[in-house]
Order: structure tokens, then C-alpha cells, then sequence
DNA sequence: TTAAAACTACCTACCGTATGGTAGGTTGTC
DNA sequence: GACAACCTACCATACGGTAGGTAGTTTTAA
């Protein structure tokens, strides 16, 4: 991957994690880029293949990340959960960021079909990894709860994504610590 | 206000919580009202104006029916959180369609200035409202939590509008329940 | 070794379509 | 006669995408 078209699927991340796909067009691109708009589309030839490829480079970002951590023997549960917690707080410092795979489901009916897949993907392997965490956690007596390691790791997961949605148009940046605190809670 | 100004808001509002406001246009409203562009823009003269309208009413059927419930005397905190919790159960019969406000929500960068304060107005009155139930039912001894009412009710909130975004691209209907029992258990 | 061929990254110019919105007219009703 | 609701026709702008060309680099083969 050529550099340009990584500084390509860079900005135009940022621009749909700020105001979204619909709204983010081929010239804001170029334009940030210091290109013309057809040189964007030498590298990327549609919206939908610009889209498909960006969704993928952040699922490989994460999975990888994730999975070093659960397979390191060092790390336990609250290891693992601290890190998953970790860029959700970051998004604390940036009030207009929310996660590109929570900006893409906002407008999925807008999208075009093979995004949407990449976008549910996204959206499964998320619970399905902090379901493992929850479910090792657990066994190793690290971890304390009631409801199943399923249903609870999927309101974890909505409740991360939902409140990085309303602290986009409330200003109340602090609502991310606070939850990140209320789950932690809950799990001990 | 008259018929077909109503029709337009249903209409309107429709297309936002499945498709957005960028990507619903007057043509859209238009087709469906079965009258033609300008005349949708001839009782909402901007695009602007029709959203400002359309969270107004949203708001404003909200706090009536919320208002009624927290004056009535009969009513206790659970009566209230069933109350609710309704609209957001009745979303799993819609995969597609969430809270207004959640949509507008997602894409608050692309909307005017009006629209913004507007939407911000709605997520504080629900967050708000939430509260003064949670601390009512624990002054009651309805109600049993261990945070402060205004932390968990800004979590509750921000988990139903993270749970309808969510569900969007999972087409996992079954997460709105799950995630209403778990909050539910949350308070006994 | 070197020149033709192929490829890459970028450009200008353009096209069809859709958008929000305007101008101005028609019809029917208080 | 004023006004409301609706219409046709239009406008400027922005969009995704295409056509076709240029300059520079890389590959290939005599």
C-alpha cells in the first residue's frame, strides 16, 4: 500500500468518524490530501470500495491488537479489559470522534451493501471477544457477575457505542470515564 | 397545523430514523406525501426549518406523556420505567429505525445550528427525567442502586441509544430485551 | 547497455444526476 | 380581494464518476 492512499484512507476516516460517509465526499479528500479529486479515485475507484477498504484496515487494527492481548499468557481479564477501554477514552478528548464502525451503523440503510457486511463484522467480532474475556474472567474467578458472559458483553458493547453517540451532542465528555467506571463496577 | 404539514412531519421523521437527515430529501417527503417539492418547502420553507419543527414535536409528545406519568400519584418508579422502556421495545419490530434523536445524533456535524441545540435539549430532558425517577424510587425504597442516580441514568440512557444503533447492523432484534432485562436487574 | 513498452500517479475537462431553494402562476376558499 | 395550497419551470451548486492526456519511473528484451 502506496503512501498516498494510506494518507487517503486516513483522512477519510477521520471525516466519517467526524461527520460521516454520507456527508464526507471524494473533494474533502482530495483536498486535505493536497490532491485532485480524480487522483483519489485512481486509488480508490468508487465510495463503496473506499469505504470497504477503510472498514477492513480497522478490523485488522483491532483484531490484532486484541488478540495479542488475549493470548498473552501475562495478561488477565482487567488487563484485557483496561486496553479495550483504552480507545474508547481517547475518544473522551476528541467530542466529535465516535468509532467508525458506531458512524457507519448510524447511516447503514444509506450505505452500500458490501460495507454493511464489513460493518457487522466489525460489530460481532467485538462481542464475541469481550464475551471470551467476560466467560475466562470468570472462570479464573477474576471477574464477578450474574448475567451470561453473551448478553452482558453485548450491553458493554452498545452501552461503549451508545454513550460515544450522545456525548457527541451533549458536550459532556466526562459521561465516558463515568461509564468505563459503572461497568467496571458491575464486573466486580 | 394543517393536515398535510402533519403528514409531512410523519413522513419526515420516518425517513430520518431509518435513513438520516442528510439522506432523506424534500423529493423524498415529497413522493410519499404524494404532492410535489415545493410544496413540501412551501410549509417548511428549509431543510432546516422542517428539522427544527420535527425534534420540536418529538420533544414535545415525550415530555407530555412523561410529565403525565411522573405527576400521577398511582404511578410508582417501575410504572414510570416501564413506561419508558416501551418505545424503545417497540424499535425491535423496526431493524432499521431508531430514536430521532440517536439518528441526528450521529450525523450532529452535518446538521445546522438550530437543529443541534435542539437535539442536545432532547438527550438533557431524557437524561434528566431518568434521574428524578431513579432518585424518587430509591427515596421510595422501590428502586436498589449503588451509583449516583445521575451516573447510572446517563449510562441507562446512553445503553438504549447504543443498543438501537447497534441492532441496526447486527440485526440482532433480541438485544433490546436482553439489554432492558439487564437494566432492569440493575435496580432491584 | 539502452531504447521501446508498460505502468503509475497525477492532472484538466467533462457528464449526468440530484440537491436545496426560488419565481411566478393557478385554483379554490374564506 | 386576500390568502392558502398547490403547481410547473427553473437555477446554482455539488456530487460520484469517466475520458483522456502528461510526466516520470520501472520492466523488458535486443
Amino acid at each position: 500500500m502506496n503512501e498516498t492512499a494510506v494518507k487517503i484512507l486516513d483522512v477519510g476516516q477521520e471525516l466519517i468518524q467526524t461527520r460521516g460517509f454520507t456527508a464526507m465526499s471524494f473533494q474533502d479528500i482530495a483536498s486535505q490530501v493536497g490532491i485532485k479529486k480524480p487522483s483519489v479515485i485512481h486509488h480508490f475507484p468508487s465510495k463503496a470500495n473506499l469505504g470497504v477498504a477503510l472498514i477492513q484496515r480497522y478490523r485488522d487494527t483491532f483484531a490484532s491488537q486484541l488478540d495479542a492481548i488475549r493470548t498473552n499468557p501475562d495478561k488477565n481479564a482487567w488487563d484485557a479489559l483496561e486496553f479495550y477501554f483504552s480507545p474508547y477514552l481517547q475518544f473522551a478528548a476528541t467530542p466529535e470522534k465516535v468509532c467508525l464502525c458506531g458512524a457507519l451503523s448510524g447511516e447503514v440503510t444509506a450505505l452500500p451493501e458490501e460495507m454493511r457486511v464489513e460493518v457487522k463484522h466489525f460489530m460481532e467480532d467485538h462481542q464475541k471477544w469481550l464475551e471470551t474475556i467476560l466467560n475466562n474472567g470468570r472462570k479464573n474467578d477474576e471477574l464477578n457477575f450474574n448475567e451470561t458472559p453473551a448478553r452482558l458483553s453485548r450491553m458493554i458493547f452498545n452501552t461503549l457505542q451508545g454513550t460515544l453517540l450522545v456525548k457527541r451532542s451533549t458536550d459532556d465528555m466526562s459521561q465516558l470515564k463515568d461509564v468505563i467506571k459503572v461497568i467496571t463496577h458491575m464486573l466486580k
